[in-house]
DNA sequence: ATATAAATGTCATATAAATGTCATATAAAT
DNA sequence: ATTTATATGACATTTATATGACATTTATAT
């Protein structure tokens, strides 16, 4: 289940492009144009992550920052600030009321690194962190798979699937299921080109005999798991 | 089969967040802005669950509830109640009304937790839970059997009887009601043929003497039941 | 922009598993 | 002892999955 992220921002521009790398992160950005709205926000459902502009109109991010703080019930989440490039002295201040900050103009990415560095040590079952089955491992984020520390060499959609399945193991899914988690709902395509696909992941994971980990449950679908039958 | 979990929230913002998450954890959401609306939907869909705010415009959730639980049809869905957090007072009519209450503000992946917890009490066959009878344990999600925690291979039809059974226990069932639960009622299949799934599901019980449990009734049909005979 | 490589989806075919029926053996009921 | 119901092994057939090849699309490098 994916963390949610209460996004702080009021020029709509940034909010929408945090949002978007949020949601390509894995996450769920929930958006707030004002400390007012999210203040309302948060007394209804509490998210995981707060990344709060520092200058906005009405109550400002600090001001938010330290009421939020105030509050036993959301004294706990995590906060990242943003800070325009002039607030330089204002820095301190902003890493004492949050538990990070980040300068603008900044990256998305670095932005992304620094919500999973925070969400790691409160909440580590949110992040995107590796996938480690025996010596086969999955890492979201480098895109990479690795067995016994060799990287080997796997096709994208090759690469959705396992990464599905890592975090999905011990459960059947149907072709359909797959098609849609993998290829979208809309997706006008044949079932049997699952196989094909199962087949080339298989193909990739042979030569260390985890192909095995990949079963066919026959009339139900595929399942990930290291239990062998 | 997900379960739907009708959801009756004011704040549009908090009823999309909500749902979201609820999305994710596999469940279908239903949406409803008032009490109005959501009778309605009950109606329609008879949800498996519903998530009612406390405060709502118009019909307030707790009349809502007692209008849910005066009608037959409805009296038995579980409702979460959210609450704001000064009804403190309010919680005991909340609690005695609805079957869990959650305060605001409460994290999605609490909601998500509460609701799977409701659900496994009072409709158990929608959360898919593994079926145990000793050391058998009949998993429909992963779509194992395990005897003595070693997983035993068994064909589809097998599996369909075995999982029949164990959901159906103490009773017994004609080759034709069989058939007919199995194989669909439209089967124009020989009576004889459940003799022979029946034959295989025990091979496939027999190393550890579980076929035991799949009992024969004779003139009658076929029973699960640990109680031997 | 073009060339080159990689990935994709589909198909036909091969392989394997599951199915349903039957004939016969066995056990239970009368 | 005879009738009736169930158990079982064998088998031909059906159904599902695996696999190799290929034309086409998509991405990457030049």
């Amino acid at each position: 289940m994916a963390a949610n992220i209460l996004i702080v921002e009021d020029e709509s521009s940034i909010l929408e492009l945090i949002s978007l790398n949020l949601h390509q992160a894995g996450f769920n950005p929930i958006r707030a144009i004002s400390a007012e709205y999210a203040d309302n926000l948060v007394k209804e459902t509490l998210p995981d992550l707060i990344v709060l502009d520092w200058m906005l109109p009405g109550m400002n991010g600090i001001e938010f920052a330290k009421r939020l703080r105030a509050n036993s019930t959301t004294k706990l989440i995590p906060i990242i600030m943003l800070t325009a490039k002039g607030d330089e002295d204002n820095k301190l201040e902003g890493l004492t009321v949050g538990d990070d900050y980040l300068t603008k103009p900044f990256s998305p990415r670095e932005l992304v690194a620094r919500i999973k560095a925070l969400l790691r040590r409160r909440s580590p079952e949110l992040v995107n962190d590796p996938i480690i089955v025996e010596s086969l491992v999955l890492d979201p984020s480098s895109h990479k798979v690795q067995i016994n520390n060799k990287i080997i060499s796997i096709g994208p959609t090759e690469f959705k699937i396992l990464h599905f399945f890592m975090k999905n193991s011990d459960r059947v899914y149907s072709r359909n299921k797959i098609l849609d988690k993998i290829w979208g709902n809309k997706s006008e395509i044949d079932d049997r080109t699952v196989d094909v696909h199962i087949k080339r992941l298989r193909g990739s994971l042979k030569q260390s005999g985890y192909d095995k980990l990949i079963q066919t449950v026959r009339g139900a679908g595929y399942r990930f798991s290291k239990e062998l039958e």
